[in-house]
RNA sequence: GCCCUUGUAGCUCAGUGGCAGAGCACUCCCUUGGUAAGGGAGAGGUCACGCGUUCAAUCCGCGUCAAGGGCACCA
């Protein structure tokens, strides 16, 4: 007797053992169909899986996520079949799920192209409308190895033969294809309908940049068609919010092959640069920061002393002038330790805070460039804390508020929050360490945010948490950071006065909030969409005459709203009002005055307000006094 | 750095082994029009760069550079 409890509470009892299929085929044919795999006391397995005694079940289906996960690895495993189909010699690596989908890595003889991708998308097809079981097997290690490597699949047989010897393996068969694989499956190809290969791209075997590199092929796949065309539509609407593609059309800021990884801003952009830049100052001036300038070459002796010469050479651009060798920063933090060390400093100095606009250069991989958000010249809003070891957890809890709020102002409320712990290759005690780490744990505890830990990821000198936002495709770019560093004060000869008139090393907490301005400037392009805040929108207001007849009293209304502080410019072409606000509204422009007979005889503005989407609106006409003051209002909500 | 793809007018993109194309933008003319494109004319190119194949190369081949998508990297 085999007592099935099913997710509702409700008991059903078998004479024998029973799989999940049977189950959901005595509740229905219906539900016998869409089941996709089981979950039986809290295990995920096949709906071929037979439960020998009484347990908790409940089928899963394209309804559940982990269905969904489940037609993603399943998927990944279609696209492997047809693969081998089509190129017998090609090898099969690893197939995992992903956001959104899968991707499969093989090896062959040449790289796929976008035609081969056509082909085995068809053939993915071919393979589930002939609804071919898939179907477990259990096997012993050392016979799959075997097997394996007698197919000519030597990395299959690489992956297994790292599994200790004495465990079963299983493996799942669909036709002629047979993988390795923890499974749960699918029971049959015919249950994968909605997928698409999306591309193809290199990818080293074992993530390791000296091996072989291996075809990887991405796809992505749902339960319902309406679900991935959704998914698709969000792809290309997440390409209009490219920041490269907007700086085009918006004119902010541009690149070109004579400065790879360098950016030329335009009038626009650097309008908006300005407004970080001085909102960000002033955040340093309220929270207790002193704002400092270092030089941009720093002879080599320094470099040697901090480290950097010995570690990070690679990713410094250098130069030579009359025999000395020189670096281009790459980093702030020496230039801040010579600003501390240029006076004696005492307890009662700590903690003492620098902040800099650093502009820094690192001669990143080629490979590694991407629009404005990795380049290889940029801005760091960037501080230096030096302060005693008790001072560290006040410092980075104050610190993680101050962040949260300046992500507020920016738009920002969806932060990810990791702390990377000592790694392997580090210096200091591990009392220090366990300091250290308690400290900014504690600091993100306090602020109540969620974060995840990332083990082994800190630097060699301290741990760090690190503040990332995503940008329009869902991509995670890091933007502030609070690093702990035990080791630069130390090597750079840093020191105060003690309370005993002793010597002591300060900590150095080092800091960013929107990391490089290059970078956070780029995800405040997409974020927005390109219509940025009244208070960042490098042009505020345009104003436009209706006929030439009011060319005069536009420029007297621009006058007064620039007088007001306000980044207005004149629009007097001879073009017709409707063509004007067309151009002005793809510019995303907040707001555009409408100025035609009406408002010059009443000496007013009628102001139409954006939703920089596709429609406006227009305000009651105003004085200018009272336009004035709406923007003023509106700016100093940053809304 | 590695793999693939791409590079044609300011922008978006067609195209061909034999004089280089469109739309938008730009300049000029007409038009003075009240809420997302009024009309006409004109100008604009070393087809990324170099070398080769060819009677002839923007097109084919090789190399370089850059960009895009991944991988690795991001102390």
């Amino acid at each position: 007797m085999v007592t099935v409890t099913l997710p509702d509470g409700s008991v059903r009892q078998f004479d024998k053992a029973v799989s999940v299929s049977e189950v959901a085929a005595s509740i229905g044919a219906g539900l016998a169909k869409a089941a996709l795999a089981g979950k039986v006391d809290g295990r995920l397995v096949d709906t071929s899986f037979v439960m020998e005694k009484d347990a908790k079940l409940s089928i899963v289906t394209d309804k559940d996520a982990e269905g969904l996960e489940l037609i993603r690895h399943s998927t990944a495993h279609l696209l492997a079949y047809a693969v081998k189909e089509l190129f017998p010699e090609a090898q099969v690596t690893i197939g995992p799920v992903i956001e959104n989908g899968f991707y499969y890595d093989f090896s062959y003889k040449r790289p796929f192209t976008p035609e081969d991708l056509a082909a085995i998308e068809r053939r993915m097809s071919e393979l589930s409308k002939k609804d071919i079981p898939v179907s477990r097997e259990v096997w012993k290690r050392d016979d799959a190895v075997k097997f394996f490597e007698s197919i000519g699949e030597k990395y299959k047989a690489e992956i297994i033969a790292a599994i200790p010897s004495n465990e079963d393996i299983s493996l799942y068969r669909e036709g002629d294809f047979i993988d390795l694989c923890r499974g749960p499956h699918v029971p049959s190809t015919g249950k994968l309908r909605v997928f698409k290969l999306m591309k193809v791209a290199g990818a080293y075997w074992r993530g390791d940049s000296k091996n072989e590199m291996l075809q990887r092929v991405y796809g992505t796949a749902w339960a319902k068609k309406e679900d991935q065309e959704a998914y698709l539509h969000m792809l290309e609407e997440a390409e209009k919010r490219d920041h490269r593609r907007l700086a085009k059309q918006l004119d902010l800021f541009h690149m070109q092959e004579e400065a790879p990884g360098l950016v030329f801003w335009h009038p626009k952009g650097w309008v908006v640069w300005q407004q970080v830049e001085q909102y960000m100052r002033k955040v340093y001036q309220d929270n207790g920061y002193q704002e400092i300038r270092c030089p941009q070459i720093l002879d080599r002796s320094l470099w040697e002393k901090s480290g950097h010469w010995e570690n990070y050479k690679d990713n410094m651009f250098t130069t030579e002038s009359e025999k000395r060798d020189y670096a281009l920063k790459p980093m702030n933090c020496p230039g801040h330790v010579q600003v501390y060390n240029a006076d004696l400093r005492s307890y009662r100095d700590l903690p003492l805070r620098y902040g800099e606009f650093g502009a820094c250069h690192r001669n990143e991989a080629s490979g590694a460039l991407h629009g404005i958000m990795r380049v290889r010249g940029f801005t760091q809003d960037d501080g230096h804390i030096f302060c005693t070891q008790e001072q560290i957890q006040p410092e980075c809890a104050d610190f993680i508020n101050l962040l949260i709020s300046v992500y507020k102002d920016f738009g920002f409320t969806d932060v990810i929050y990791r702390l990377s712990t000592r790694p392997a290759k580090r210096v200091g005690s591990d009392e220090v360490w366990d300091i250290a780490e308690k400290a900014l744990a504690d600091a993100l505890n306090a602020a109540g945010v969620p974060w995840e830990e990332n083990p082994g990821e800190g630097a060699f000198y301290g741990p760090k948490i690190e503040f990332s936002l995503k940008d329009s495709i869902g991509r995670v770019w890091q933007c502030g950071t609070m690093q702990v560093d035990f080791s630069m004060p130390l090597r750079l000869g840093a020191e105060y006065v003690a309370e005993d008139n002793s010597r002591k090393v300060p900590v150095m907490l080092h800091r960013a909030i929107v990391g490089s301005m290059e970078r956070f400037i780029g995800i405040l392009i997409e974020n927005h969409a390109g219509a940025l805040p009244l208070w960042l929108a490098p042009v505020q207001v345009v104003a436009m005459n209706v006929t030439e007849h009011q060319a005069a009293y536009v420029q007297e209304v621009v006058a007064e709203l620039k007088s007001a502080g306000i980044r207005v410019v004149p629009d007097l072409r001879n073009e017709k009002i409707s063509y004007k606000i067309r151009e002005h509204s793809l510019q995303k422009v907040p707001y555009q005055l409408v100025i035609g007979d009406k408002e010059v005889q009443a000496k007013t503005v009628t102001a139409r307000v954006s939703d920089r989407k596709g429609s406006g609106e227009n305000l009651a006409p105003m004085p200018v006094a009272d336009f004035v003051l709406r923007l003023k209002n509106e700016v100093a909500e940053r809304k």
